[in-house]
DNA sequence: TGCTTTTCTTAACCCAGGTTAAGTACGTAC
DNA sequence: GTACGTACTTAACCTGGGTTAAGAAAAGCA
C-alpha cells in the first residue's frame, strides 16, 4: 500500500521509520472510478493527493471547451497550487482517465506538519520546484514549439503519456483541436 | 539599501533583527547597465537575485528568434530554477530591460541557510510556490487564450508591464511577432 | 543640430490550424 | 446480433498569425 510512496518520499529527504508512520497516518485511502473527480473548478482545494495507481489529468473549462493542462501517473502528487496555497476557488478539473487509487491528505494536517516537523518544509519545497520545472518546461514549449515539435517531443519524452492516454485528450494537452492532430500525423507518417 | 528586501522577506516569515542581519550578509550588491547579462543560456544558474531597483526579462533562443518569458521588476526574485535546483546549464538568457540594482545569493550559501536555519526552507518553499502559481496561470493562458486575449489580460492586470517595456519585447511574451500585435492592437483601435 | 538606431506600423501574400461536416472503426451494452 | 457511443480520420473552406518588405516615428547620440 504505502510501498511506492516510501520510495518517493526518500528521494526527497531521509525519514527516520518513526516520521514515515507519522506521515502516513495523515493520509487517506481514496478509490477513484474512471471520470471521477478528484477536484472540480469553483471549489477551493482543501487537500493533495498521491497517486499510488492509475492516471488522472486536470484540465480548464473556457467556452465549453477542455484544454488539458498536465497528466499525472502513478507516483505523483495532484492539487491545484493555486488554490490550496491561496484559499481562491480553483479553475482547474482534476478527474480520473483510469481508475485510480489515491493516498488524500488534508491541507490542515499538512500545515500542522510543517509546523511540528519542520524538516517536512523541505518535503514542501522540494515538491513545489519539481512542479516549478515541470511548468516552466510547458510553458516554453508553448511559447516556441510548434504543435508538431510538441508531438514528437511528446513521444519522446513521455511515451507513457503516448501508450494511455487518448488522442483527442493528447491534442488539448498540446494546444491544438483532435482534427488537427490527424493531420499532423499524417502529415509526418508521409514524409518519413 | 535593504528596505525593500525587508517588506518583501516580513511578507513570507517572521524574522528577528538577527535572521535578517544574517540573511543580508550572504547578499552582494550587484550593478546591471541595460542590456547586460544575469545569466546566459549554457551556464549553470549557481546564484538567485532579489530586484532592488530596475527590470529584468527572462527568454529563450530558437533559431535566432528571441521569445520572453517573464518580466520582473523591482521586489521579485529572479534565478532559474531548473538550472539552479539541478546543476544543468539553463536555457534561459536574463537580462536588463533598465539599469537595474540587485540583492545576488550563492547557490552554496543558500543551502548553507537552510542546514543552518531550517526555518527558512519555509523562505524557499513559499517563494517557490508562487513561482509555480504564476507559472501556471502563464501555462493555461499560453493554452486557451488567443494572442488578443492575452494582450487584454496584460493590460488589465500588468500596466506595469505596458508602461515599462517596449512593445516588440512585449509580443514575444504574448508568443506572436511584432506586426501581429500591431495588427491587433488596431484590431482593437477600430472595433472600439 | 543632424544622423543613426530602435521601435512601431502597414500591406500583400502564404500557410497551419480552426471549423464544419461526414464517414470509418472499434468496443460494449442490450 | 444490433444499436449506440466513443475515438479517430478525412476533406473543403475560413481565418488569424507568419513572412517579407517598406516606411514612419521616436529615441539616442555625436
Amino acid at each position: 500500500m504505502f510501498d511506492r510512496l516510501k520510495t518517493s518520499l526518500e528521494r526527497l529527504l531521509p525519514l527516520t521509520r518513526e516520521e514515515f508512520v507519522y506521515f502516513v497516518t495523515l493520509l487517506t485511502p481514496r478509490k477513484l472510478a474512471k471520470h471521477e473527480y478528484f477536484l472540480r473548478a469553483g471549489e477551493v482545494c482543501t487537500q493533495i493527493a498521491f497517486i499510488n495507481q492509475g492516471c488522472l489529468r486536470y484540465y480548464y473549462l473556457k467556452d465549453g471547451d477542455e484544454f488539458n493542462g498536465q497528466f499525472f501517473f502513478e507516483g505523483a502528487w495532484i492539487g491545484d497550487y493555486q488554490s490550496f496555497l491561496t484559499g481562491q476557488p480553483s479553475i482547474q478539473y482534476f478527474d480520473a482517465l483510469e481508475d485510480a487509487e489515491l493516498l488524500v491528505m488534508q491541507h490542515t494536517d499538512l500545515q500542522n506538519l510543517y509546523a511540528e516537523l519542520p524538516k517536512f518544509e523541505r518535503f514542501g519545497r522540494v515538491l513545489a520546484e519539481n512542479v516549478v520545472i515541470g511548468s516552466q518546461r510547458r510553458t516554453a514549449s508553448l511559447l516556441f514549439d510548434t504543435p508538431e515539435e510538441r508531438y514528437l517531443k511528446l513521444i519522446k519524452e513521455r511515451p507513457k503519456v503516448m501508450e494511455r492516454i487518448p488522442l483527442h485528450h493528447i491534442a488539448s494537452y498540446l494546444g491544438i483541436k483532435p482534427e488537427s492532430l490527424s493531420r499532423i500525423r499524417k502529415r509526418l507518417a508521409e514524409n518519413r
